[in-house]
DNA sequence: TTGCTCCTCACGTCACGTGAGGTGGC
DNA sequence: TTGCTCCTCACGTCACGTGAGGTGGC
């Protein structure tokens, strides 16, 4: 498939297909110019965007998944150490904890700023 | 007080204290080429900081405390419009959402990989 | 000829980190 | 003289965004 449509299907732009390239995570076959996605570079994005959502920035991911050729179809969390995923944790854990003592304190002016009597 | 006086008082670097000026955020007082800061800086440093744990932007931060001078003592949420509360807000929750599924889905990935009996 | 999709630079953004090279007072 | 704190550039980092200028096939 060509750029376009794998930007569409997964919901990322041209500019981040081809920063992944870049990277060397993606390894989309040529015709002239042109980029052709195939099975398993649709495998790799997928773990990409799964190890992002996880959090680990893309050094990390490229390092966990970069032997991979995305024939073997593997889940980006099954390639985590157990010391990777404590940790990942851990972070994960410290920044929800920063996000609802935002939310709590938002919460908090807004109430201030109009009370409703029956939500005390 | 110095720069480093500062610094360490609030947990930033020198670096940060000299961005801030460097956005206009705040105005130390020179002595030849060394800065001071005075009441005033630290209370705009203050509100910085506590905009930027409620998740606002350096410029968004500048616009709300923009023409204070920081002799009237006001908290940073005071200055925000019920739009801008309810804005805010929606983007942390959402945010919220994606690290707590982050968390839960690497905490199952921890339980299949080592599985504790007595945690089903 | 027009319109769409693709391409390659390459600078911009955000909030700083990180040297390089130099100054000033105890 | 050494050590500490301060200074000003200015490039680097992260994950892309955003034009600029050009190509190729329907």
């Amino acid at each position: 498939m060509t750029i376009g449509e794998m930007a569409r299907e997964f919901g990322v732009t041209l500019r981040t297909l081809r920063f992944y390239e870049d990277r060397n995570l993606i390894r989309p076959r040529r015709f002239g110019s042109a980029r052709y996605y195939g099975g398993p570079d649709r495998a790799r994005l997928e773990m990409i965007l799964k190890g992002k959502q996880l959090g680990f920035t893309l050094s990390e991911i490229a390092e966990l998944i970069g032997a991979e050729d995305g024939a073997t179809k593997v889940e980006f969390e099954e390639k985590l150490r157990p010391a990777q995923i404590a940790e990942q944790l851990d972070h994960l854990e410290r920044q929800r904890v920063e996000i609802e003592n935002a939310i709590a304190r938002l919460k908090a002016t807004r109430e201030r700023k109009s009370p409703r009597p029956d939500a005390a």
